[in-house]
DNA sequence: CTTCTAAAGGAACTTCAGTTCCGTTAATGT
DNA sequence: ACATTAACGGAACTGAAGTTCCTTTAGAAG
């Protein structure tokens, strides 16, 4: 009686099915973060993952589906934010956090692929976004801890220090190709906690 | 006597050699803007630059080629920058041209692919980061200005205080996907220059 | 104007990403 | 445990992106 009219992995989600998922994922990021978007091939991608490549496929379609279903899964795990006490020191540990995700070895390129991928597909954008906009949430609690112990004026938008923290660290990954380095993860903390106290973020 | 060694093009630049250029890289820029980068045929682009595509195959070979010479020759053109005798009015009208930029039909999703490019693509990425470099320096002076009326202090880093400028539009533009408007181009302007002017970019 | 050859162009060919077909395996409900 | 069928997997097929080969056009130099 069932409609079998969902795409494929919905009517029967558990064991074999999961399993592939976990290892198409996998295989999926390696070749994202090693040959970026463009380079993957979807039947190399069955391969590693020791799956037929009718599966992958039927399943995700496209190298942007796969991206779109990889954003999914990385947004359910999260991030422990960081509780120092104050403002700059939050901005700093957080800094430091992206900083250490944009210049590692596998998650650096890895993130610079699924960027990409939602340049140019709106689904895998729908994906990120989502995705941005949960780490974004999580983190916020820094400002509004801030906002409690009156370091900075009343209204401001805590997502919107967030942003305005990490912007300069994406921009110089994306765009400038400026070095990525600490001084340039703590110059992005006190120059946000700065331009925070002046209320530069109230809305 | 002629070596003939270097890449088509390079030898007899003139005539049909520049036409060919520059109509394919209209095309492609075309091409580029509405399909994005992986949506690119280059059969096509040769078809619609009225050109063979054996010429475009040979004198760029790639897509990613295509985009290092597209930055290149985007490099050449000069943007004036405004100079409205204060630090908060040159910033606030350079975050409104990116915003122009970047929310324009045309050349927002072009941006997008070009950046994207260069997201998998080591010889897009030099042609990007170049190209940036050079419009950071041309806004640079901005920020001279500001340090010459006493405005911020000394020791600032003008390219850094361009840099965190536009950070915050290209960080929703390619990341976040927050709504891109004049209230976020205003917000960019005034903290920047409220860090700026708290010495947070000082080297 | 003539020569030389760099660069463009056309068409056939090759290769491989992506699809289709159908048989096999195993997840779910009773 | 059994039946049902969702989901997987192997292999042959297809089409178009990209390459090769050779001919034609036209830019640069004398």
């Amino acid at each position: 009686m069932n409609q079998a009219t969902g795409a494929p992995g919905t009517a029967r989600p558990g064991g074999r099915t999961a399993r592939v998922r976990e290892a198409v994922l996998r295989a999926a990021g390696d070749a994202l973060a090693d040959k970026g978007i463009g380079g993957v091939d979807l039947a190399e991608v069955a391969r590693r993952a020791g799956v037929g490549k009718t599966t992958v496929y039927r399943r995700w379609g496209t190298v942007h589906g796969l991206v779109a279903d990889m954003l999914a899964e990385m947004a359910e795990s999260s991030l422990p934010r960081a509780a120092t006490g104050a403002l700059d020191g939050d901005l700093a540990a957080l800094a430091a956090l992206i900083l250490k995700t944009l210049t590692d070895d596998r998650q650096g390129p890895l993130f610079k692929a699924l960027i990409a991928a939602a340049a140019s597909d709106p689904e895998a954008a729908a994906a990120l976004h989502r995705f941005y906009r949960l780490r974004i949430d999580e983190w916020s609690p820094c400002v509004t801890d801030a906002l409690a112990r009156k370091e900075i004026p009343a209204g401001t938008d805590p997502a919107e220090v967030i942003r305005a923290l990490s912007a300069p660290l994406y921009y110089r990954f994306l765009v400038s190709g400026d070095p990525l380095d600490p001084d340039t993860a703590k110059r992005a903390a006190s120059a946000t906690a700065a331009a925070a106290r002046s209320g530069a973020y109230v809305v």
